[in-house]
DNA sequence: GGCCTGTATCGTTAAATTTCGATATAGCGA
DNA sequence: TCGCTATATCGAAATTTAACGATACAGGCC
């Protein structure tokens, strides 16, 4: 858990968003034809606008600083909030600040 | 309470550094004229290494974020915490998170 | 093997951020 | 008023970030 790593990720307002997507799948990709508790595909996540490799970039942020988990599923990459880093970091900067 | 200003400013290091020593003034301000109650003076921050402008700039983020208020006692400027809206964003990201 | 889909990475451009020194401004005191 | 101190602001350079389209790579299917 490296708390400066996880404040950057956090510095886009797009990544924030795609972590409160993340909390309730089933509000917000219901389009997905793949059961949700897989994990959100990758894909899904172009509804926000911007572009396929843009998203992509976003992901691996919020990858690199530990606040989401991936899972290959043949063709398709799953994207899950790992709850454990978000948990640490939410204590952590609670008594940090 | 702008979540995205307080995420933007709190993205670096040395601006959470600011805001942990204010949580501490007698531990890390010693050597400060004024009393600390009145809050921290803008040049001790300096200690950081950075330049008078830079540190200066610092600060001004941390204003516009809300997350410091300011005093203006003759030439001086006294830095405090600005509890309220650290409690607030806390409990807001702990929610949106 | 070749083709399609999904995702990552590359290369580039534009914009934002960080830093500095220099300068401006504000308030004190002689 | 002049000089001194504290702080802010300006202007420039360096670095980082964000975004895109193009391309590469990986897995499935024929």
């Amino acid at each position: 858990m490296d708390r400066e790593d996880i404040l950057k990720a956090l510095s886009h307002p797009m990544r924030v968003e795609i972590l409160t997507w993340l909390k309730e799948p089933e509000a917000y990709f219901k389009t997905q034809e793949h059961p949700l508790d897989m994990g959100v595909c990758a894909s899904q996540f172009e509804r926000c606008g911007l572009s396929q490799s843009t998203v992509s970039a976003h992901l691996a942020t919020l990858q690199r600083a530990g606040l989401v988990t991936t899972r290959r599923v043949g063709q398709w990459i799953f994207y899950k909030r790992n709850e454990e880093t978000i948990q640490a970091f939410l204590k952590n900067i609670g008594e940090t600040l």
